[in-house]
DNA sequence: TGGCGGAGTTGACATGAATCAAGTTTCACA
DNA sequence: TGTGAAACTTGATTCATGTCAACTCCGCCA
């Protein structure tokens, strides 16, 4: 990994405190990669080499069985994933691809281990992480059998709109056929569901989105923070 | 909490490494209660004032939106609950209740992240609690979105009877309502699942369940390491 | 011992969402 | 600027599950 990614990463929660002689170590065997989108980084049941930190882009988390599968969880930056299979030195149970076009790196997951044993303050940020990641996980699975898809949408939207800066229009930045994927449900759902919006106020043009009326649209969506906070 | 039980709780891998003086400090304030099934433990959103070990019985975590409800996880001994809320000193995003009677350790939060900043074995147990945690969920999610309500319930039986000691017959641990709630169904749909596994050479009587051909079932319930093995 | 009540079962029906099969729009590129 | 492929939409149908209501079974105890 060249010098000048050492400090993009080094900005990470994760790894902001450990020792600098630590973060060295981790770093002489690690290396930054550019993936474009709906590339398999990892696959579930595959032993965890490498802790995974997507510095831009997004991934998805998806996990298969018997010819079926299904997304879990959205990984954004500047995060790290897979951090539990890692530590546990335990086989991944989920798999992992691009979203978008991403900016990775990638750390061996025995150096990760054996930092972990030596660094007091890496095992430290290591809970915040996992605690973290942990609440994710929960906060995906609350809106995902709680809610109709349509109040997954709705909910999706109101979320986007916050990161937006809050105007009134701003633009998906996934493909539809994507996003339904995210929001667990099948492109001609989301089709549907969108029509369904229209009538508390939300206009949609290929990938820009228009709220009239954000009140509106919360009283169908009802979003609450312990679904929908990011930081909490 | 009397010295009698600090033993038990120091078995658990999550202290058993720790300074005697920080276990000491975590156990002054700390109680060991019973309870009866079917209590309330904590309400989501409230701020996390314990720690929850359950020491025996069994505990259902579930959430609720907008007058829905959804079991999320069953916490079986011994293991912890919340921790994730407890260390990053936010609201707790499930709620719980006990499933049958239960014995559970309650360690104040304040004092968990005091000796967490200061004991370094403790914080490196807690990494590994917590990568157990995440992992545990994430498999839970799998098996809820990946699998229909008789590939559950063929899974439940398989997991149970692997717990059981592998005998062809044993008893269901819950009442079938119950049941029911924690493989995320109707009562009266599970009704309907176990005459669906009779042709899979399943018989229950009571609480009291037959599998004629484990083979059998596990053709139809094809279970998977990466949801169905708790070590993992 | 009769009858009350709760758990469990069963059947009829409603609902949400997936699937299938056409269409239609959009857009990159020749 | 035309054209083909991919993304998207729409309608019809199917499937899994939940819901509602009736009914059985069984134990308990007045």
């Amino acid at each position: 990994m060249p010098d000048s990614h050492y400090t993009d990463v080094r900005a990470l929660h994760l790894f902001e405190a450990m020792d600098a002689g630590s973060f060295e170590t981790l770093m002489r065997g690690s290396y930054v990669q550019n993936f474009p989108p709906q590339i398999e980084l990892i696959t579930e049941g595959e032993p965890s080499d490498f802790l995974h930190v997507v510095l831009s882009g997004a991934v998805d988390l998806f996990a298969s069985w018997n010819g079926r599968e299904t997304s879990m969880a959205t990984v954004r930056p500047i995060s790290t994933f897979i951090l539990a299979a890692t530590i546990k030195d335990a086989p991944y149970l989920m798999s992992a691809r691009t979203l978008e076009k991403s900016r990775i790196a990638l750390i061996p997951s025995q150096d990760v281990r054996a930092v972990f044993d030596t660094d007091n303050a890496f095992a430290r940020a290591m809970v915040t992480e996992l605690a973290h990641c942990y609440r994710s996980v929960v906060k995906a699975q609350k809106d995902l059998k709680l809610r109709s898809s349509l109040e997954r949408l709705a909910n999706y939207l109101l979320r986007q709109q916050a990161r937006a800066g809050g105007a009134a229009d701003f633009a998906l930045n996934f493909e539809k056929r994507r996003l339904a994927a995210v929001l667990g449900m099948s492109p001609e759902n989301l089709s549907r569901a969108f029509k369904g919006l229209k009538a508390y106020g939300v206009q949609v043009d290929g990938t820009q989105v228009t709220i009239r009326d954000p009140e509106d649209l919360a009283r169908l969506a009802k979003p609450s923070p312990l679904i929908d906070d990011p930081t909490l």
